[in-house]
DNA sequence: TACGTATATAATTAAGTAATTATATGATTA
DNA sequence: TAATCATATAATTACTTAATTATATACGTA
């Protein structure tokens, strides 16, 4: 059971349209920055801000990689989250039309 | 499958605590105007424009009867609300407590 | 028909939020 | 150590939204 105040906040933070995409492009994989700002075709501050939303809502966490930041989903705590992404469709293509995969950037 | 744009919509109307908690009101039983009113302890025009995002956002529909307009729950086409609301605690008591209900008023 | 009650709408105010621009930090490499 | 790359932060701007106040509509009843 979840109080409403707790599900509001965080259903606030998944009312945006950048970064609910977010959420479900890092569902497939865990992604830094600059794909995600790939993906996204917006500014680095911008999803930077959204990022920071995103950790400080507990939704996402971040692992340094050398000069990289990776982030990650964390819902085990929010089942009712997972459950939302299920109605959703799967950015599986998306992923993977990242250019930087594997080669340039980020690895 | 659910549009990410669609989603976003209506997380936006769900985000808010006002408006969260009259649809788990309305779980309970239908409601009038003035039943939610007393239970939300808030002004009637603030009610009324919320519950005209809602029908407008399609998650409400109302029924007029004489002068009380009763609101009712539109959620057979987004099951994935009903999956949200099962997260969240029963406000079964609140309906309870109306000291209108079956007397005076909206009946 | 006049009055009271329930609800809606309009206008305003205040607060919150997203995106942009500019700058800073911190790691990597030449 | 200087330059570069990835990311974060700060400041600003524009937009959106919630709540309030005042007013209108619509129904029911004396």
């Amino acid at each position: 059971m979840v109080e409403i105040e707790n599900m509001v906040d965080t259903l606030k933070l998944v009312g945006d349209k950048c970064r609910l995409s977010i959420l479900l492009l890092l569902q497939e994989k865990d992604l830094c920055v600059c794909e995600i700002v790939e993906i996204m075709q917006t500014s680095q501050p911008n999803i930077s801000q959204h990022m920071r939303k995103l950790k400080d809502g507990g939704l996402v966490k971040e692992t340094k990689k050398g000069q990289w930041v990776y982030y990650s989903l964390v819902t085990q705590d929010k089942p009712f989250l997972t459950d939302l992404f299920k109605h959703l469709p799967s950015q599986k293509d998306k992923v993977q039309k990242l250019t930087c995969d594997g080669s340039s950037c980020c690895d």
